[in-house]
DNA sequence: ACATATTTTTAGATTAGTCTAAATATTTAT
DNA sequence: ATAAATATTTAGACTAATCTAAAAATATGT
């Protein structure tokens, strides 16, 4: 197995690529439930065996990765919150290179980035940040965590959750998977523009939209799944 | 053990990471012995144990990518040499990158691109090629193999061995260590700079040479590890 | 509350890659 | 030509990461 040192958050941690895999999800997992994460959601995100989680997760509570009380779930601890945000920093400023700079789509870089996301480097992955211009968010609209595990928090909802009327820029995707990713690109739907919410259809929840004031209608599906950025009324 | 397809010269084959550093390191033995690669010699570049690299061969011998003779070496197969240089097309570009764009020293890439050469993605590796502009050469001056796994002759000498007179461009480095790289730093000589050979210093074969009209004084172990190219005269 | 269903953990096996120590083959030197 | 030295392979063990099947804990439904 392939150890190569690191820094996460000042300290020194050697993880292996699974090791960071099961980070990374227990991570993802964590955010959206905020309780504890259960083994079965982890196996069922990591494509895996919940056998094969108890071990890991054995593993990463040893390590001070993770919190973890039998038959209860786990919670990252404040070293592998670091570390997570590590791996999804290099993920996204990969993302961010690969469509910038080499022309990939934004629905083809998640796999490669995927790999990429491993290699063990903070010389490269300092050089690539300014390489980019120390980009804020990724191809996808997700923000990207600094060195040091901040970042930026921004004020958004999902378009199927607004009230009708509201307006506003175009700042995420929930869902990343290639075909509905292919689907905005199609019907010219992208990162930046900007949305007003005209009428919502009573019958199957669609959605009547201006974008960049041009008239569209789209599925509740599709409206679940784009996040518009809301200015507060004050 | 993570296994992603992969294709060479046409044939798809999937390669784990140690496979490929095995495969890479057989390649660079057997260049210069041109004679079968002993297990030794393999366990002494790997720094590995000669046990482990029989192991490794049987499994490498089996996927048809090399030829082995018990007690007698191996060599690579077709498909082997075919690998090994889609292995070093991948570090030297990924080494061009790290140098040209994300402005490492040429003695600082080496290890990076030792991951990056196992990232599989043959959209990834052909787009990376076009961004640099499909360079021919690396940092350290060594060839870039083509997609089908070509490439370009260059005819060189040792500076050591070239008869006192001769002057020409210099195209690359025998010893890529980062001592050797940076002494050339310091004394000014890179890739590309114009070498004439003043003189020869009988007690030590150190050597005194001009660099771009720069007269400059070398040891004979310098000279050892720089190649000078060749015109050849007709 | 108690039986049933679900979730999680354990036990034991498997594969890749490595190691040490011992056995075997080859090479070298007398 | 034989013995000694060297090189290579085999045998057996180890770790990391996975799996299946079985056991144990927790949650659910009536
Ligand atoms: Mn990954
Ligand atoms: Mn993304
Ligand atoms: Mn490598
Ligand atoms: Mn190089």
């Amino acid at each position: 197995m392939l150890y190569i040192k690191c820094i996460f958050g000042g300290v020194k941690k050697t993880m292996t690529r699974s090791e960071e895999n099961y980070i990374k999800s227990i991570y993802h997992l964590d955010k959206v439930e905020s309780a504890m994460v259960s083994t079965n959601a982890i196996a069922e995100e990591m494509q895996t065996k919940p056998s094969s989680v108890t071990d890991m997760v054995k593993k990463l509570s040893e390590k001070g990765m993770v919190n973890h009380k039998r038959y209860k779930g786990v919670s990252l601890t404040e070293i592998g919150r670091k570390a997570a945000l590590s791996i999804i920093r290099k993920h996204r400023l990969w993302e961010v290179f690969l469509v910038e700079k080499l022309d990939f789509a934004w629905d083809e870089v998640h796999e490669v980035a995927e790999q990429l996301e491993h290699i063990k480097s903070d010389a490269l992955i300092e050089k690539l940040d300014a390489h980019l211009g120390f980009p804020r968010v990724d191809p996808h609209g997700d923000p990207i965590p600094s060195k040091d595990g901040e970042f930026k928090k921004v004020i958004k909802k999902l378009l199927s959750e607004v009230e009708i009327g509201a307006e506003g820029v175009c700042v995420g995707v929930k869902d990343s998977s290639t075909p509905f990713l292919k689907f905005l690109d199609k019907n010219k739907i992208a990162i930046n523009d900007y949305i007003k919410t005209i009428e919502k259809e009573e019958f199957d929840g669609s959605l009547y939209i201006e974008v960049n004031g041009r008239k569209v209608h789209i599925s509740n599906q599709i409206a679940s799944n784009l996040y518009l950025e809301i200015k507060e009324a004050e």
